[in-house]
DNA sequence: CATTGTGAATACGTTCACAGCG
DNA sequence: CGCTGTGAACGTATTCACAATG
């Protein structure tokens, strides 16, 4: 669920497991929250409630970024919030550049997540003209063709890109050729980087499609319909006679 | 990355595996787009090339639905747009509620994504009177006070939650006490549901963060600082004297 | 004979269970 | 004594490589 393309061999970041990195914003999110309510020490069982997940994955974890924690007691928060940031890298600041401003790109624009955690929002770009000089989220909206300036005077090595999925590698590529080597892709496209670079997808049809599968299975299970379970060892039909209502093909993800 | 707490056995949806499901939609996607332009069959080796994984990966993922290619030539397009449709239950209609119009939720609202692909919006749900009765994407904003109305007379099974984190969990007992059954949970918020209700989350800070680990990484690289790559059988050190520029404690994020 | 479908091999991730320790 | 830290066991996912086959 990480690079769109050109995997460098994953798990070889200095031995923490790619699973656990994804896991580390979690934690501190939970610890975080412990910590304004000043709470000084936690368990693993407590926080790993907090976080949902359990307390052994969490244990483990912990234990690729080092031994923090103290036995009969648990960890200290404040100690675990700063050794996680800086694991995360985000004691140090990082401006990004969304590209698209449209209803997505201004929701990002607005998400005060982003600020909050080392993330500052160096500009907002957008290729149309009535957007550029308005503001959104107090921040002004640039044309694109300054985009290769804005990275480079703002040093920007994360991106994330709003466009229509029919602009989106065009974008991309202008962004890494700009210099961004970080990719927060939120258009329906599989977005081809050279090496180094890395992509992340956050997909809302994707995400829906999936609870709608098991949504399905849950439907099934109590009456179990005509094809529910096809028998596991029997060879599958292959058969193109049921094919149901007709050939209806939607339009592509407009965006 | 998927139920926030409430694990079912994960890999028990009748024999496809997690990590299958998860890419269906993506081979859906690219299976569609080669649907529009004509292209009768395709090969794994193409169809992994647009769906951006490999082509080993791919006939296994399809291996769990059947036999639906010919050695020799590849698959049909078109009967495999329809098979992994009906496999995630998008040869029916779902009808979706999204709690919590703001910048995000109209954003969703907006999103052509869903409509084209089995997903109505059967209605969008606001708290705030000034909203209700305004109209996002050509569809009234009603009040939370009809949320349970509203999710039975429609038969609504999947609720959208783009709240602000402070009210995620009160609105998803609503909606889970009103019938709703798989939830997109959008709020930065661990959210506790009964057995047999399915939740994912979409959490934007979370992917900047994971981005910005790597980032931070390459940077590391060439200049190799000081803590640069632990040797790897030996016991990692836990002093404490190595804490960097300060304890600075971030506030939490604010939504 | 190009391409699928799949066992076998490998890599990765999670959970167990308990020794080690403050 | 309670809780961390971690080897060992287990389960899941990916990749390899090739026999099966339209």
């Amino acid at each position: 669920m990480a690079t769109g393309r050109t995997h460098r061999p994953a798990t070889r970041s200095r031995g923490i497991p790619e699973a656990t990195v994804a896991r580390l914003p979690l934690y501190l999110r939970a610890l975080t929250a412990l910590s304004e309510r000043s709470v000084p020490t936690v368990s693993s069982e407590e926080l790993a409630a907090a976080a949902g997940v359990n307390s052994a994955k969490l244990r483990k974890d912990f234990s690729y970024l080092g031994s923090y924690g103290t036995r009969g007691v648990g960890y200290d928060v404040e100690y675990l919030v700063y050794q996680i940031s800086r694991e995360l890298g985000l004691t140090q600041d990082w401006p990004v550049v969304i590209v698209g401003i449209g209803n997505l790109g201004a929701a990002l624009a607005n998400y005060g997540g982003f600020a909050s955690r080392g993330f500052r929002v160096a500009a907002l770009i957008d290729a149309d003209p009535e957007m550029t000089g308005r503001q959104v989220a107090g921040i002004p909206v640039r044309h694109s063709d300054d985009l290769e300036r804005i990275i480079s005077d703002n040093g920007v090595s994360i991106g994330v890109i709003t466009t229509p999925p029919g602009v989106a590698q065009q974008v991309c590529e202008r962004l890494v050729a700009a210099g961004v080597t970080s990719i927060l892709n939120f258009a329906p496209t599989v977005l081809s980087v050279p090496d180094g670079v890395d992509v992340r997808k956050v997909d809302l049809s994707i995400e829906l499609q999936i609870l709608a599968f098991h949504e399905q299975r849950k439907a099934g299970e109590e009456a179990a319909a005509h094809d529910g379970a096809v028998p596991a060892p029997a060879v599958r039909r292959a058969d193109a006679t049921d094919q149901g209502p007709d050939g209806d093909v939607p339009a592509v993800m407009p965006a």
